[in-house]
DNA sequence: ATAAAAAAGGATAAAAAAGTCTTTTATTAT
DNA sequence: ATAATAAAAGACTTTTTTATCCTTTTTTAT
């Protein structure tokens, strides 16, 4: 569904969503064995996703990543469309360019219902929802 | 979504399932061509799709690909599950392996509902019901 | 029997995704 | 000022996916 850049991604907006809260910042280091994911990886991610916006860093002793309260509306659709893009959203599940209404391809109109609720579901879900129940240890982002 | 392969797997079905109703086989020349994919690619997934026994073929002069009426009854969930396997009707959406009921991802049970709905629909949805739609140029197959 | 047609199989190549390493830059504390 | 810390940036490597090429096998028609 998406790629494992982007599943990093998420889980690590979620962490840093959290640890915001608790109003310290959080070093790539302690991200990625929080999540359980590849340092080096996990830094060019956080490195992409602070390009565009969606997360702050400072460098030096005591820097990190943060987020500020803004930051905490950010949906997961945000996370997925500024790393895999807006494909998974809007292109054919058959891979066709030419899909349309007009030329539809044989499951276009089943996909088309699939996608608008992911679509919802990744559009209504903002990372401040996550936290409290993150918080209440209800959730886990480890992959084991 | 669905890899390169089963795009080209998913469309190659539903045009052979087409010829076959017209009682032809089809070589991968033509279903390439028809589909708009590369045709060694194509060789490669149609021999899968054959040793899995979702398609038939036969070599020779008047060779190719074809189906029996048993094929008609094939979901584009086991074309899917053939070439791409069930990580995306059973996987987490974040990519956890621990993921399950007693220890949720935070989008845990949001995507069980996008799952399931994706799953039944694909489930549903067998070759034949596509055929008619196909030969009368309601659908289309190819890339552009 | 022989030639032609067509899939099967295996080896290889190219591209993309995933992951790693090294150097540079910015910040802080001493 | 200097040393330590931590992100930024870029080059590089590995793995996976996508795609191609070449040889072999099977079948048919002549």
């Amino acid at each position: 569904m998406f790629s494992k850049a982007c599943e990093y991604g998420i889980r690590a907006m979620l962490y840093i969503a959290q640890t915001s809260k608790e109003g310290t910042r959080v070093g790539i280091r302690e991200v990625s064995k929080a999540i359980d994911s590849p340092e080096p990886f996990m830094a060019k991610i956080l490195q992409d996703l602070r390009r565009k916006g969606l997360v702050l860093s400072i460098k030096g002793p005591n820097g990190g990543f943060y987020m500020e309260n803004k930051h905490m509306r950010i949906s997961l659709a945000d996370i997925v469309i500024a790393i895999d893009g807006v494909q998974l959203f809007n292109g054919c599940g058959l891979g066709l360019k030419a899909c349309n209404e007009k030329k539809p391809c044989p499951i276009h109109y089943e996909f088309k219902a699939i996608r608008s609720n992911l679509k919802a579901m990744l559009e209504s879900t903002a990372l401040e929802e996550f936290t409290e129940n993150l918080e209440r240890g209800l959730f886990h982002l480890k992959r084991a």
